[in-house]
DNA sequence: CAGAATCCAACCGGATACTG
DNA sequence: CAGTATCCGGTTGGATTCTG
């Protein structure tokens, strides 16, 4: 198994292997609609955030799936990692002009949530 | 189980009740994030379509899947749905105003997918 | 601090068969 | 035609523990 995966890329082949749809609702779905993706990405928007800062203001999150979620939107080019090598460590997410991009959308979704019947 | 749930409201219960994420871009992505939920509303947006001509224009997914998010979308309040008591029976599925609400990020979002350099 | 590793129950969703 | 019912393997994601 994993035959010829010889770089460890962290997650980030299978970010793309993922969204192979012809469709390009789902697709576009399945990039950032994932379960805390969409937040991560808009927590991003005033610049970079440390790793726990961003866990803690996505409330209701797991470091686990921060972490998973992050890689994929870095295989994605929609976010950069930075680690500064001090002590202790820092590892800053910065969003991508790319991930810029899906802000407008982002934008929209939010507004268009917080307009429902129910809140 | 199930106590107190005396009407049969096929899955529209349930679909409200997933949707109590504070955050507004999680709300909103559990709302028409689905698998095929997107795709669904945007093939609804010329007008109305019967259920096994949704389900052959969402190629790829089963019927079982069409007709969960179908229920869902119903429960939202973005798709009506009528039925015509002729033989064989006609089902067809519209979207309401609200669901039209949605198209416009929708759009967005499609646009924004086929843009991506992967395609 | 910023994760990685492991465990595991719950859920998801495809395949298939059946129904009014 | 428009679903429902059942089975079931695979994935998801939370909890917990460990690490450089």
């Amino acid at each position: 198994m994993r035959a010829r995966v010889v770089e460890d890329d962290r997650g980030r082949r299978e970010a793309r292997d993922a969204c192979l749809e012809p469709c390009p609702i789902e697709r576009g779905m399945r990039i950032i609609g994932g379960k805390w993706t969409g937040s991560i990405l808009w927590h991003l928007k005033d610049g970079p955030v440390r790793f726990n800062d961003l866990a803690r203001m996505i409330g209701g999150a797991s470091k686990k799936m921060i972490t998973e979620r992050l890689r994929q939107l870095e295989g994605h080019g929609l976010v950069r990692r930075e680690v500064i090598d001090s002590a202790p460590i820092s590892v800053t997410y910065e969003i991508t002009d790319l991930g810029r991009t899906a802000l407008g959308f982002l934008d929209e979704l939010r507004t268009w949530s917080e307009g429902l019947p129910q809140g």
